[in-house]
DNA sequence: TATACTAGTATACAAAAGGATAGTATTATG
DNA sequence: CATAATACTATCCTTTTGTATACTAGTATA
């Protein structure tokens, strides 16, 4: 075999990169779903929320989405869960200061999807008002 | 209703955000699924391959993902198929220009990703070869 | 006493994503 | 003529994701 055949054959992913891609998942695990990014959103914004407040914040959501969404967002230390002692009971779920590190990662998202939307639909500005 | 009252009623995300949140999903159905980032990544590593290249580069992955996914790049302008005039015929897939802007998200993906995995899992460095 | 608020859970179902396996068509090689 | 390589497609099945609807338990209000 000559070097210049050497580049040619190609070997597994692994090979090269390991597990980088593990991390990249991983990320991507916390803002996939319908739901996660509308719960980070509305607790980066309002700082904290009730159960039923985030129901309406957030339109469309089931009790059970939302009830899964932020057992998710909790033991990845995204938000907190905190019962307050009154009457009714309350519960408030805040957003972490980690949590608000989420932030950096979607204003990539939104850059790169802002340009993708340019690119893909010829759409410039806020024009997709029908999505 | 006085004044330090208008900050408690909590309306639905749509009213500060709009449409906000419609790039970001863009962006990130593009990279999300099981096989969309490992062939984004083989073809930014390897600029051209075939789809059985693909296939055994890619471990895992059927033919009837792999085609799917790689009709969904396409669509995206992220990659291009070109039939060669071979015997056998040959097709070659390789990222664009425009495809190769996947890597500034990516990279934030990752950069967050390991951070989280650090926090979350407590997990430092490389240490995490048997996900 | 009836209604409504708090914070959820339970059950059943539909849709989407992905996997397993087999098959097609063409051409080249032994 | 059998085998193997190219690039896929087709069918069936399982798993995951999300929806719809109803329900529980406690407290407060009209």
């Amino acid at each position: 075999m000559e070097d210049k055949d050497v580049q040619k054959i190609k070997v597994p992913l692994k090979e090269h990169f390991g597990n980088y891609m593990v991390p990249v998942r991983d990320a991507l695990e916390v803002f996939s779903g319908k739901w996660k990014i509308p719960i980070i959103t509305a607790l980066s914004f309002y700082e904290t929320c009730g159960f039923k407040e985030l129901e309406r914040i957030i339109e469309g959501i089931t009790p059970k989405m939302l009830s899964k969404e932020l057992k998710y967002l909790e033991t990845n230390l995204l938000i907190t869960r905190k019962v307050e002692n009154t009457r009714p009971v309350t519960v408030t779920y805040s957003i972490t200061e980690y949590g608000k590190t989420c932030s950096t990662v979607m204003t990539e998202l939104y850059r790169w999807g802002v340009e993708h939307r340019k690119k893909v639909f010829n759409i410039e500005g806020q024009t997709w008002d029908k999505c």
